[in-house]
This record gives structure tokens, C-alpha cells and sequence, in this order.
RNA sequence: GCUGGGAUGGCGGAAUUGGCAGACGCAAUGGCCUUAGGAGCCAUUAAGCAUAGCUUGUGGGAGUUCGAAUCUCCCUCCCAGCACCA
């Protein structure tokens, strides 16, 4: 046997997999499936670092185990390849996106193969092949079919060093989250979706989902529910002759404002609006202004709008506000005439942009009421009981009570007077209870080049005719859920709620992405593509006419929405997704067919477990499900949630405890290590080093444990007396390790259950323990040599494969095993457990000790270990022990109160 | 400010229906082997002391219990996310 040589064996191993394509999953099977996934990762220049991995050898090492299990595993990998590195390469050297994201997958996929994954890479997809991204469109037009995008003018978040529109998710602290430049507000005509729509689903959904708490309550929070009312203020002309009590009457100007707290309704003494609230643009409209300070009114304007985002968040501290004065605001609940102010600490973004001033019971509005000295008025005094803990928040009482000066509601509870005020103002038609939503809808547009086109045109003759038609629809409901003929032509919802917008059909996809001269974006809110002159002007797939495309593409997002249904189609070369064609029939033949998906989707899907960074909490897992109960809800696929299951993994950072980056020159290269130390150390040192979904850094020395490790498991073969033996077994050995087999037994129970905890970096010290205890042995039988490499052969597969082979047996992958000898013959129960194929199970007799060591403790202070029988009872034990030198020293002589006894545990005298 | 998660030797970490704190690994120290060691082997390795033993010890303080890293209350600090969301 020679010496441990992780190259060659690793290389050997690899070329065999790849070419019995032992790891490709079956899609007839009758065996149970489980469908493990990684987030596939974006192929940038870099490569992999050795951060990458850590859940691709997790998920490595689950999907290893349930086959040995017996289940069909599906373990697929791919490439989210649109973005926007690849497109800034291209405007710096003119090399097309294409080229180099080729480039880099074959790079990645290399460093993933020497990893030696197992992944079924006859299921390989690229979010940037035409023939994937087709079907990204295709999906994208069912959105559009039904309603759920949408063609808006919104000052959006523009990143002026990307030169592209980014969706809200996408701005972290007022930065962009790809290049951290300072995002500005820009109006631009965007598609967005209805995200919106599916608020209250997608945070219903989360309750049902065994993903980390973190992750589910980042999206909780990201949707924003709160629960309040729709409260009405009428505006009246304050200096108008006429008496306010005939005003109110008279008067027919609202303003709406939500509010999470409507009981507190009798101490709102004044209103704000946005800046942006249409209400103070149409005070400018009407010439005959009510207006007395419009220029200080514009002059504040002007400011707000020149302020970033951020300054506003920086100004948390200090609002500023101006009154319109001229006009006044009714409070609904007393009639009192209150003011109205504009302020930008109001976000026109949530609610209505307006909102009732209370400033006894908001920190916020008292802030501001002191500042611009305003009434406040207290009207909630916290209760007897809750007056200990009643904290003032900067001047305002938060928290419930009983209300006072609040009319007939004086002495009411709080948390009753909620539905009882908002009951009371419904009554006259001034309040309504409703629920509001911190989510906003997606923006969907990106003026950038490298991306999926989005497949609509624009023509000009089908937007009168939708126009024309739009006004004689009288019941919306009309226009839910089908098609319209007008004029002869057939026009579908998503039409006619964008005039002129004119889907492609199925049969013109893929739209591919024309080549450009110039990948520069040109930052004036237009894509690259509105160059391609060519491409751009085409005609109207519905008229005829002249109709100009979009040039906008979507965002990086879009692909990865649904790239894991991808994966399910067969590994049939011949029936691959690449093959399938929207127009062939109705829907696609084998990908998406009516009625909730293909067998194979069913079979497949939902993704049973989902590894991968929390940094995606509200973006792609977001998105992902946003889009999956679109198509649940348009009929073409049959489950509500892609991933059952979540698992986030811990960063690995660099030695120096920061994040790795090219710029702080602290990466470490995969490539190197592996090339140092073999694949397998470098799996189990990542699995090791600590518990899976927690950072770490990358410590150079730790990966010398792992390669000890594996180095001292081989020289435990290489030195057995068995192997000089040639492997036979013989009755002498057999007895002698009874104490190795016990132990194995422990730990085969250990690793088992830790893996399926995903407690990596303790199955793999059982393992090591095991194998210490091992070493010590002079003789070991072929069986416990066998029963250790399969423990090990999730984790180190390569050299588990090697050493299973040394001991003459087949590829551990294919071979049952059975750690019974007795039950040769197939009993009715082993056929049962049929798919518990070559992972060995565990004899639970084995387990259990015959002698177990007692604790001693005299008032709970161990004082004694006694080596007893296993079970024996309390009276017996008592015995045993108080023979005890040590025991008898501390009891000494007195009294035993009282005894506890643990059973093979403790016994604990209290004297 | 809000939400979620944490704090255990020199380091990464282990231990949960409350029952031997520090598994496993790294580093360190001493020894063996060696021309050599960034290889291997053996031993030691929480701290303190009056060192066959005892005492203290899981961020700090209180509590429940025969017994607390683990449960309860209060506090401090760290990490992540959100943040004028009415």
C-alpha cells in the first residue's frame, strides 16, 4: 500500500464519476426524492474562493448521504449569468459579456469538479443561454398577461455609477448595493410588478416555511403589515367669511391618512403631507390659491426636493415643516380646525403620504410639535397597572391606556377604543380600518445591456384602439382574467392596463439580445439597446404596424425566480429545457403544462432543501416566491413555495477576520489548497472548523488538522494487521474489538443524526474520535474498516471510495451493506427498508453499556466517579457508594437529609 | 430606536427534557526520533493555591433548584438586518 497520495486518488475517482454518471438523478424512480440545492452563483472573473464552497460541500455532503440512504437525489448547479461585472469588462475592453461569462463558467466549473461535488451537470442551466432566458420571458409576459406589471413614471432610486434604475431591495443604507455609490431619486417610465398584490400571501406563507428565523422575520419586516384605519381630514379656506360649520358642510376636499393608532384620533392637533402629496401640487394649479405664504411654501419645496435620500435620514434629528397657511384640516372626531403643515419626515412612499400629527403619543410629531409649537394635547394616561413600566419616548406616551378627553370614549381602554373609534367615524363615512404595507412594488426595468430583453413592443395605432375601447368599459371586472377582441384583435389584461404595450408572442421568443458596438449605458435612463436602431423598430406582432421595443432589460433577479423548476426538466439531452419551445403547443410541452405543472415538476418540486447566503433575505428569496405564487395562481405549476426548507451559511472570511475581497489582497484560492492538501482535507476542514451557519475565519494551520486526520486514517489501514492478512476476516478479531464495534455502533448513531442536523463539524469529531480510539487497536476487523469509511464518505468521498476498494469491496455508492451478517436472507422487514441501502444503520444493544459511570455528589458537589452496572437502583446504588472513601470523608457522619438519584447518572446525598 | 442572534480556555468550538464544563481540532510547552523538520510519536495544557488534594470558573448582578453554561428577572457588550413606515 503506498503512501497517501490525494492528487491521483481524487483525479482517479472524479474521471470514474463523471464517466458512469454515477451522481445524475433518475427521473423515473420509485424511490423517495429529495431535491438539495445551492444558490448558483454569479460567474465572476475572480473565480471561487474558498468562502464558496462551505455550502456547496454542505449540500455535498447531505446529498452523498441520502443516496447512500436510498433516496433519488437531485443536485444540480448552474449560473445566474446576467450582471452587471461582466457588462462594465465589456465597456472596458469591448469583449462581449458572452465570451467572458463563458470564460468564467468553465473556470468555476472546473474548481467545482476538483472539489469533486457531486452535482448532476446534465441539468446544467445559464440564466444568459437564450434558450434558458426565453422561458424567463415567457414567464415575464404571464405576469404581464395578468395584470401584475405595469408601466409607471416614478422617481425611482437611480445609481448614477451604474447608470440604472434599482428596485428598493437593491439600496442598502442609500447606497447601491452592488457599487455603494450614493443613490439619487430619477424619475423614469419603469415596468413594475405587483409585488404588492401577494403581500398578505407571501407573509402568510412564511409561517409554514422550516427556514432560520432571522430570514423569515427580514421578510416579515420587509413586507412592513400593520393594522390601523383610513382616517378622512376635510380641508376648509380658513379665512373665508363664510362660518366652518357651514364649510364642513359644504366643503368636499379630503385628505387621507393612515394610522396605525386612530384612537388616539381626539389628540391630533395637526396634519402633515408629503412634499410630494398631489394635494400640494394642485394647490399650485388652481390659480385662485388659498394659499397666504406660497413663496415660503415653494421655497421649502425646492429644498426637499434638492435633499438626497440620506439627508433626509440624517435629518431623523432635526425635522424641518412649513405651514400652509390659508387652510386648515378638520379633525374628524371634535371638529377642531387644526393645521396643516408639509414636512418631508412624511414619506409619500407608505400610507397616503399624509399623516395625523399626534403629538402627545408619537416621538416623531413631538418633536415636530415642539418645534413649530404646536398644541399637545394628551388624551391615553397609562393604567395602574401599567404606569411602573410606562416610559416616556422623548416627551411622548407610546404605549396603551385609558383614554381621557376623548368625548364619549373617556375611560375606555386603549386597545378597545381602536375598533370602537374607528367604528364610530365609519359610521359618518369619515374612517375605514385597513392594513398597510411597508412592501412596495417591484421595479423591474433596468437601463443596462446585459440582460434578458424584455418582450414587449410598443405601437402606437394598438394603444388608440385600447384607448379608445378602455373608455367604455364601465364594470373592472370585465377585463379580469380574459381576452378581448377589438377591432379583430384579441387584447388580454396586461394590454389593455398599458396602452400601446403589445406582448410578443410565444412563438418570437426567445427576443435575443441583439450585438451592440457600444456597451456603455448612456445614462440619461435608456438602455444601451435604444442605439440598435435596427433592433428597436419593428412591427406591432398584432397590427402590423410600427412599433418600437422595449430597450430596458430586467433585472439580475428575473432568472434566478425560477432557475431551480429549470433543473427538473429531464437530463434527456434530447428533452432538455434548451429543446422545449413555448410555440410547439399550448403551453410547452414537458416544462410547464396547463393544469399545474408536468409530472416531472411534480415529481421534483419544491426544492426540498435550499443552502445559501443570508445576504439574499429580501431579494432572491423574495422574488423567487413572489413569482412562484404568481404561477401557482396562474395555474401552471402546484406548489406555493419553492424552498420547504432554508439554510443559511456562515461566511468564511479571511485570516485576518475580514471579508475576503481582491482589494484587501486576503483571498485564499480553493485551487491552491486543494493542489496542497487534496480535496477531501480541504472538504473536511471546511465542514470542521466550525457549525455551518455561522462566519468564521479561514485559519491556514486548522487545515493541517483535517489533513492529519486523513493521513492518520490511512496509515490506520495501512498498518492493520487485516490488510497484511489480505483483508481476511478472522473469529480472533472479532472478539477482540468488541469495544470498537460498540463504539462504532455510537457513532454511526452520532453522525447520523448529526448530519441530518447539519451539525457537520461534530460528526466529523465523533468520527475523529472514533478513529483515535482505532489507532489504539493492533487488529481491526474488515467489517469496523468498512463501517468507518462509509461514515466518512460523505464528507471525504474520495478517499472513502479509495479505501473501501483496498479492502476489496465495490464503489460504496452502489453496494448495500449490512451491518447484520445474520440477515443475509431477505426478511419481510429488510425489504422494507430497502432504500436504507449503503449507509449502515446502527445496532441499538450495541449501544447501550453495560457499566456506566456514577457521579457522586455530596450537596450537588461531585466528590466521587464509581464505575457501576448499568440500571441498577437507587438502594443498590446507595450501597455501592457510600462504600466510597471519598464519599464517606465528605458525609462525614452526618445526617443524609435527603438522597437524589439520577439513574445511571448521579446519586447526590444532601446532608 | 426596533427585530433576530450571540458572549464558554491562548484560538475555533463541544456539552439542552437542568446532572462529570471545556469533546474534537488548532496553537503552546517538555520529551523521543531525525543530517534536518513547517513530518511523525509520547506527555502536559481553564485558572489559582498550602498541588496524591482543595478552591474558583461558562459577559456582570440577582433568583429558582439537592444541582444552572442550560430556566426566570435585571444589566453590559458584540454581530447581523431594518430604520422618520405614522
Amino acid at each position: 500500500m503506498k503512501s497517501y497520495d490525494p492528487g491521483n486518488i481524487e483525479l482517479k475517482w472524479q474521471k470514474l464519476w463523471e464517466k458512469e454518471r454515477i451522481f445524475e438523478a433518475k427521473d423515473n424512480s420509485e424511490k423517495p426524492k429529495l431535491y438539495i440545492l445551492d444558490m448558483f452563483p454569479y460567474p465572476s472573473g475572480a473565480g471561487l474562493h474558498v468562502g464558496h464552497p462551505r455550502g456547496y460541500i454542505g449540500t455535498d455532503v447531505i446529498a452523498h448521504y441520502m443516496r447512500m440512504r436510498g433516496y433519488n437525489v437531485l443536485h444540480p448547479m448552474g449560473w445566474d449569468a446576467f450582471g452587471l461585472p461582466a457588462e462594465n469588462y465589456a465597456i472596458k475592453t469591448g469583449i462581449h459579456p458572452e465570451i467572458t461569462t463563458k470564460q468564467n463558467i468553465k473556470r468555476f466549473k472546473e474548481q467545482m469538479k476538483r472539489i469533486g461535488l457531486s452535482y448532476d451537470w446534465s441539468r446544467e442551466i445559464s440564466t444568459a443561454d437564450p434558450e434558458y432566458y426565453k422561458w424567463t420571458q415567457w414567464i415575464f409576459l404571464k405576469l404581464f398577461e395578468r395584470g401584475l406589471a405595469y408601466r409607471a413614471n416614478l422617481p425611482i432610486n437611480w445609481c448614477p455609477s451604474c447608470k440604472t434604475g434599482l428596485a428598493n431591495e437593491e439600496v442598502i443604507d442609500g447606497k447601491c448595493e452592488r457599487c455603494q455609490a450614493a443613490v439619487v431619486k430619477k424619475k423614469i417610465e419603469q415596468w413594475v410588478l405587483r409585488i404588492t398584490d401577494y403581500a398578505e400571501k407571501l407573509l402568510q406563507g412564511l409561517d409554514k416555511l422550516d427556514w432560520p428565523e432571522q430570514i423569515k422575520e427580514m421578510q416579515r419586516n420587509w413586507i412592513g403589515r400593520s393594522e390601523g384605519a383610513i382616517i378622512k381630514f376635510q380641508i376648509i379656506n380658513s379665512k373665508a367669511k363664510i362660518n366652518y360649520k357651514s364649510q364642513i358642510e359644504n366643503s368636499k376636499e379630503f385628505i387621507k391618512s393612515f394610522t396605525t393608532r386612530p384612537e388616539t384620533i381626539f389628540g391630533a392637533t395637526f396634519l402633515v403631507l408629503a412634499p410630494e402629496h398631489e394635494f400640494v401640487a394642485s394647490l399650485f394649479k388652481n390659480p385662485k390659491s388659498k394659499i397666504q405664504n406660497i413663496e415660503e411654501v415653494k421655497e421649502y419645496l425646492k429644498k426637499a426636493k434638492k435633499k438626497t435620500e440620506r439627508k433626509r435620514i440624517a435629518g431623523i434629528k432635526d425635522k424641518t415643516g412649513v405651514e400652509i397657511e390659508g387652510i386648515k384640516a378638520i379633525n374628524p372626531a371634535n371638529q377642531k380646525k387644526i393645521p396643516i403643515y408639509i414636512a418631508d419626515y412624511v414619506l409619500l412612499s407608505y400610507g397616503y403620504g399624509a399623516i395625523m400629527g399626534v403629538p402627545a403619543h408619537d416621538k416623531r410629531d413631538y418633536e415636530f410639535a415642539k418645534k413649530y409649537n404646536i398644541e399637545i394635547i394628551e388624551v391615553i394616561r397609562p393604567s395602574k397597572f401599567q404606569i411602573q413600566n410606562s416610559k416616556k419616548n422623548n416627551g411622548a406616551y407610546e404605549g396603551e391606556g385609558i383614554l381621557m378627553k376623548s368625548g364619549n370614549f373617556d375611560g375606555i381602554k386603549s386597545e378597545k377604543a381602536k375598533k370602537e373609534i374607528t367604528r364610530w367615524l365609519a359610521e359618518k363615512n369619515l374612517a375605514k380600518e385597513a392594513v398597510n404595507y411597508k412592501l412596495r412594488d417591484w421595479i423591474f426595468s433596468r437601463q443596462r445591456y446585459w440582460g434578458e430583453p424584455i418582450p414587449l413592443v410598443f405601437c402606437g395605432n394598438c394603444e388608440k384602439t385600447v384607448k379608445n375601447y378602455k373608455l367604455q368599459i364601465t364594470n373592472p371586472k370585465q377585463i379580469q382574467n380574459s381576452k378581448f377582441k377589438i377591432q379583430n384583435l384579441e387584447f388580454h389584461l396586461g394590454e389593455l392596463l398599458n396602452p400601446g404595450w403589445v406582448a410578443l408572442p410565444e412563438k418570437e421568443l426567445p427576443l435575443e439580445l441583439p450585438r451592440v458596438e457600444k456597451y456603455q449605458p448612456t445614462g440619461t435612463g435608456e438602455s444601451p439597446l435604444s442605439a440598435v436602431k435596427d433592433w428597436k423598430e419593428t412591427k406591432c406582432p398584432k397590427c402590423n404596424g410600427k412599433a418600437i421595443r422595449e430597450t430596458n432589460t430586467m433585472p439580475q433577479w428575473a432568472g434566478s425566480c425560477w432557475y431551480f423548476i429549470a433543473y427538473c426538466v429531464s437530463s434527456n439531452p434530447k428533452s432538455k429545457i434548451q429543446n422545449h419551445s413555448p410555440s410547439t403547443d399550448e403551453l410547452g410541452p414537458v416544462l410547464l403544462k396547463k393544469g399545474g405543472g408536468s409530472k416531472l415538476l411534480k415529481y421534483w418540486l419544491p426544492v426540498d432543501f435550499y443552502v445559501g447566503g443570508a445576504e439574499h433575505a429580501v431579494l432572491h428569496l423574495l422574488y423567487a416566491r413572489f413569482w412562484i405564487k404568481a404561477l401557482y395562481d396562474s395555474k401552471i405549476i402546484n406548489f406555493k413555495e419553492p424552498f420547504s426548507k432554508l439554510k443559511t451559511i456562515g461566511l468564511i472570511l479571511a485570516p485576518d477576520g475580514q471579508k475576503m475581497s481582491k482589494s484587501r489582497g486576503n483571498v485564499i484560492n480553493p485551487d491552491e489548497i486543494i493542489e496542497k492538501y487534496g480535496a477531501d482535507t480541504f472538504r473536511i476542514y471546511e465542514m470542521f472548523m466550525g457549525p455551518f451557519d455561522q462566519p468564521i475565519a479561514w485559519d491556514s494551520q486548522g487545515i493541517l488538522g483535517a489533513q492529519r486526520f486523513l493521513q492518520k486514517i490511512w496509515r490506520l489501514f495501512e498498518k492493520s494487521a487485516i490488510l497484511n492478512l489480505k483483508f481476511q476476516t478472522n473469529q480472533k478479531s472479532k472478539i477482540q474489538n468488541q469495544k470498537i464495534k460498540k463504539l462504532i455502533h455510537k457513532t454511526i448513531k452520532k453522525v447520523t443524526q448529526d448530519i441530518e442536523a447539519q451539525k457537520f463539524n461534530t460528526a466529523i469529531a465523533a468520527i475523529m474520535e472514533l478513529v483515535n480510539e482505532m489507532e489504539k487497536e493492533k487488529e481491526l476487523s474488515v467489517v469496523d474498516c468498512e463501517l468507518l469509511v462509509r461514515l466518512l464518505a460523505p464528507f471525504a468521498p474520495h478517499i472513502s471510495e479509495e479505501l473501501h476498494q483496498l479492502l476489496g469491496k465495490s464503489q460504496i455508492i452502489n453496494s448495500k451493506f449490512q451491518t447484520n451478517p445474520k440477515s443475509q436472507i431477505p426478511n419481510p422487514k429488510q425489504i422494507k427498508s430497502i432504500f436504507k441501502e449503503s449507509w449502515p444503520e446502527y445496532d441499538q444493544e450495541l449501544i447501550e453499556d453495560e457499566k456506566v459511570v456514577l457521579v457522586a455528589q455530596v450537596n450537588g458537589r461531585v466528590r466521587d466517579q464509581i464505575e457501576t452496572s448499568a440500571g441498577i437502583s437507587e438502594n443498590e446504588a446507595q450501597k455501592i457508594v457510600l462504600k466510597s472513601p471519598k464519599i464517606q470523608k465528605w458525609l462525614n457522619k452526618k445526617e443524609i437529609k435527603k438522597t437524589i438519584f439520577v439513574k445511571d447518572k448521579v446519586i447526590n446525598f444532601v446532608v
